[in-house]
DNA sequence: CATGAATGTGTAAGCGGTTACACATCTTGT
DNA sequence: ACAAGATGTGTAACCGCTTACACATTCATG
């Protein structure tokens, strides 16, 4: 059916053996078979199957990667970073899309571990190694690259993608405090993760530093839950004495934090601060402090990471974690 | 290295036939066998090469999906849908972000060519065979079964999921004219895409249905991009007439419109109807009309006739062209 | 000018599965 | 009791590519 390395050698009038070598530049070959070989390819349109590759080698030029949710813009643009990087280089993306269930996250490696996938790209459901043991484990057998994204893995030693949380809480809360906001509540993510934690730690450093009381009754647990954070914002303000200021430690909450406000007519008196931006705040002019930094240069970061550690067939990389900036805007 | 069949074999006593016949589920296997077989594969927690099975059976369990824009939330959608029913069907998806560029376009075609992929689902960048004659020649030539989402392809006889856009556009136009309004605008979308024209026709249809006047002034073209959608509301403002309403032929361009309204401080003035939902513009209690189709669904239709294509080795399927839902809300 | 290294190429054995074919053993119906 | 089909299994070729190995040239060097 389709044309074959045999049908270049035939054409090229030289062995298999040459047309692969000089596919892959392994081995000699000399600018004469080289030219014929070329021709060949050109005139046959010929196109490897990866199949074959991928059985030969035992490596395939896909990159996996899995994310907990797509349709949070946030890993729309990370996956966008993947991509363009990942094409650039002639590599395709599998991709699986766990949902933030750790039961699809381990049926994932199933049909993952089977693709012969050259690395994996990672933001995992959660990343604490004891909670879900029989994920990492396998995770660990199937011996790949995998480089994390947004969520580390402590004791997992591998790459990484990250931002420094407890800095970004931190510098938020500060901007806060700095304009004087007396009351400043926090609306903290899932304390299961680590980066759920770490901000929740970053507003709190950031309260001592500048010796603002630490009222226990301004933390409110929202889970990175948009109907959560609605209905903690809710209680909030309904409670006897209104914060000045919400940290809200992701976008997705920040939007429930917002409802909230808005239904009530509260937006123009309490400040909000997000852990990372909503565009469309924008739009309507809609003042709200936010900490940058870039999805899309995540997945790019990712993707080089990945790269380079799937073409270091010595498996003598350096693991890296890499810390992307933030700004407060 | 890994388990592969023959260790299965000789594990259970038997031949890699054998083994290959029970999971494949073609051709006797007997109960013993089938029982020593099972054993020795949950034993050895044997996964089967999915590179080899490709290779032999030159048909892999991964589908193809094109994109012309992750980022956007729509799509974001669409690919969960697709992934929940793939990942449920034990089939892995391979992305391709084309950026809505056509060259990257047809790259990613060369790419997914050599992975054996069982079928593909595919927005298309343009969606005229005669503008990338190219892109849609390889396309043909893969001879794999092609499923299309949202952009419908003149001439191209596949499967799809689409919506009556001509409809839809009359729907929510017509919603308008029966709240009174006067002048209606419409920010229409790019006019090279089918859908682009189907919108404005639509608009176009309604406003003749119910007799409105069809000032060509009022229609203003925002290419599906945000930014050209803002400059064109604003011109839109500082023109003698100013709309009492405003159709924009997609959500993004409604955000654009937002802006520029919000801006001026005049979102009060002109009511906004949006193809697709705009899913923020509720939290601040904006009161956008829009058109809403689940995108998810269409994911998840479009997965369901892909594997039916691709389970049908006689390929002799009918084209099926499903349209969806979408009411005005 | 002999000789070892560098260069260039082909043969054939895998990689891990599938499957046509041959061959055996049971069931049936008559 | 016997032919014919149903059932069950193994052998080996093949899918398209890589690569170890053998073998042939050519080149540089003392």
């Amino acid at each position: 059916m389709a044309i074959t390395i045999s049908d270049i050698a035939r054409e090229a009038g030289v062995s298999t053996a040459t047309v692969s070598r000089m596919m892959n530049q392994s081995g000699y070959v000399s600018d004469k078979a080289r030219e014929k070989i070329e021709t060949a390819i050109k005139k046959l349109n010929y196109m490897p199957n990866a199949a074959a590759i991928s059985l030969s080698k035992r490596v395939s030029k896909v990159i996996g990667v899995m994310v907990p949710e797509i349709s949070n813009p946030f890993f729309g643009e990370v996956i966008e970073g993947i991509s363009q990087i990942a094409d650039s280089k002639g590599y395709a993306v599998m991709l699986f899309d766990t949902a933030e269930a750790h039961d699809r996250e381990i049926k994932a490696l199933t049909t993952l571990k089977q693709q012969n996938l050259c690395g994996l790209i990672l933001t995992p459901v959660f990343d604490d190694m004891t909670h879900n043991p029989d994920f990492y484990e396998a995770l660990i057998q199937l011996k790949i690259p995998v480089v994390l994204v947004d969520r580390e893995v402590e004791g997992l030693d591998v790459s990484g993608v990250f931002c420094d949380n407890v800095k970004g809480a931190f510098d938020l809360t500060a901007s806060l405090i700095s304009e004087g906001h007396a009351r400043i509540a926090v609306m903290a993510g899932d304390q299961n993760l680590r980066l759920g934690r770490d901000r929740l730690e970053g507003y709190m450093k950031a309260m001592r530093y500048f010796n603002q009381p630490l009222d226990p009754s301004l933390i409110y647990h929202g889970d990175f839950n948009r109907t959560n954070a609605r209905e903690k914002t809710i209680e909030m303000v309904e409670g006897d004495k209104l914060p000045t200021a919400i940290l809200s430690c992701n976008n997705i909450m920040t939007e429930g934090i917002i409802h909230a406000l808005s239904e009530r007519d509260m937006l123009e008196q309490v400040t909000i601060a997000s852990y990372d931006k909503l565009p469309w705040t924008h739009y309507i002019g809609l003042r709200v402090k936010h900490l940058e930094r870039s999805a899309l240069d995540m997945g790019i970061k990712a993707t080089q990471l990945i790269l380079s550690q799937c073409s270091d067939s010595d498996r003598q990389w350096m693991n890296k974690r890499l810390i992307v900036e933030q700004k407060v805007i």
